[in-house]
DNA sequence: GTTCTGAACTCTGTATACAGCATACTTGAT
DNA sequence: ATCAAGTATGCTGTATACAGAGTTCAGAAC
């Protein structure tokens, strides 16, 4: 893009610290990605990225591959990677999957998960809402994946947990756009309260039947604003 | 420079063709982990490997990250990559997952499938059966998985394919070496009859049914073999 | 004015070079 | 003989160099 990537303030120095170099370079590209910095369909240009990253190119396209296994960018043969751009029936597909995936993962979780897990669950749901009230939308955000992924992980599947994490990232980026209007975040808060009060009462059809509401609404909240 | 026609101690042979190396060398090391040619927890040496490919360790690292996000090898911070290796319970929770989305994809499949693509299905199940006839096991084998894999694919789900054929591409080393007795391979072939024929009929049912039984008998045929 | 062509520039794909870490080996002392 | 310490070696992680494909823009021809 044209946009002058290093203009901010002088410090825009990115220090990469000693964890995997590898990591890094991989969280800073899904957070770009996911926060529109890279917008769906653009190329992602590997010598301006390294630069604004600090980090050569080698590195780089290592994390760019890794990402493209992922789904969130496109090897395209002579031109590098593009940000992969989901269409309507993509998100769906990918929608009915999750909710495949947590239906059965709340219904598993209702059989195995210890009392205290679940009151895990319950705290995270608390702090949620106490985000909901103070109207902070990234940290509400941030923590309702995390109740999802800790409903998944109730499951005690690694497989299942890794999938619906993939999937989950991928949504991640139609989600951010999704900004839903205060009566739509009210019902979603509801369905949620709800969610953990079925957990709690281990009641896998109820669990099973909010989650799919929750996540057709979820579908309701986004859909517009995807082409094709 | 060197010329990439390589001559090596096994006899391997490898010309890599024109078309992405990328994709050529993932398939390259693909089939060398699913063959068991580099076995579970042996670490990828680059430099060899790459010799023996004929390309450098650039476009090879490239596919070896790949692989990682893949989940067919792992990452280890200043030693390369290892060849993963499932414990007992990993593989029964891939196979859970595999069910999941097996029966899913049946159940749609019975709805929304065309008689045309259903017969493509049956087309594939009798040239299987002509391989069990003369006990070609490797073609046996590659049919079978094609024809899971068709069964998802007429769910129309892209997203349904792509995960099942993920876990597929883990489970294929498993299953390469589970080479079951006279006894237990009739019956995997009549329950793939039963199978097709619950597809035609359009049973979900019966079809989920029997998606279900079959995978549960391939973790009977693999379970032993397996640490932890 | 339009279009074709060619040259310069940009970016990707691959190879090579180099530094740092980890392990194995050797050598010397107890 | 055993153990310790230093050294050598091999491999990974990162940077840089180079070649080729693609794109853009300008200039010439019509």
């Amino acid at each position: 893009m044209e946009r002058s990537g290093i203009s901010d303030t002088q410090g825009m120095e990115v220090r990469i610290e000693r964890q995997s170099l590898h990591d890094a370079i991989l969280n800073r590209l899904r957070d770009m990605i996911i926060e529109g910095h890279l917008p769906p369909g653009s190329r992602l240009n590997e010598g301006q990225i390294g630069a604004q990253l600090g980090v050569s190119r080698t590195p780089l396209r290592e994390a760019i591959k890794f990402l493209a296994s992922e789904g969130l960018v496109e090897l395209v043969p002579t031109r590098g990677a593009v940000v992969k751009k989901f269409g309507a029936k993509e998100v769906l597909d990918m929608i009915e999957v999750l909710r495949m995936l947590e239906q059965h993962a709340g219904a598993r979780a209702c059989e195995i998960a210890s009392d205290e897990a679940i009151a895990e669950i319950r705290a995270l749901h608390d702090e949620m809402l106490a985000c909901y009230r103070r109207q902070d939308r990234l940290a509400y955000y941030k923590l309702n994946q995390a109740i999802h992924t800790g409903i998944v992980a109730l499951a005690d599947n690694g497989s299942l947990s890794e999938v619906h994490a993939r999937l989950q990232t991928r949504l991640k980026r139609i989600r951010f756009v999704g900004h839903e209007g205060p009566e739509k975040w009210a019902n979603a808060v509801a369905e949620h309260e709800e969610m953990i009060a079925a957990l709690e009462a281990r009641d896998a059809d109820r669990l099973a039947a909010i989650l799919g509401k929750h996540l057709t609404q979820a579908w309701e909240r986004v859909k517009d604003g995807l082409d094709a």
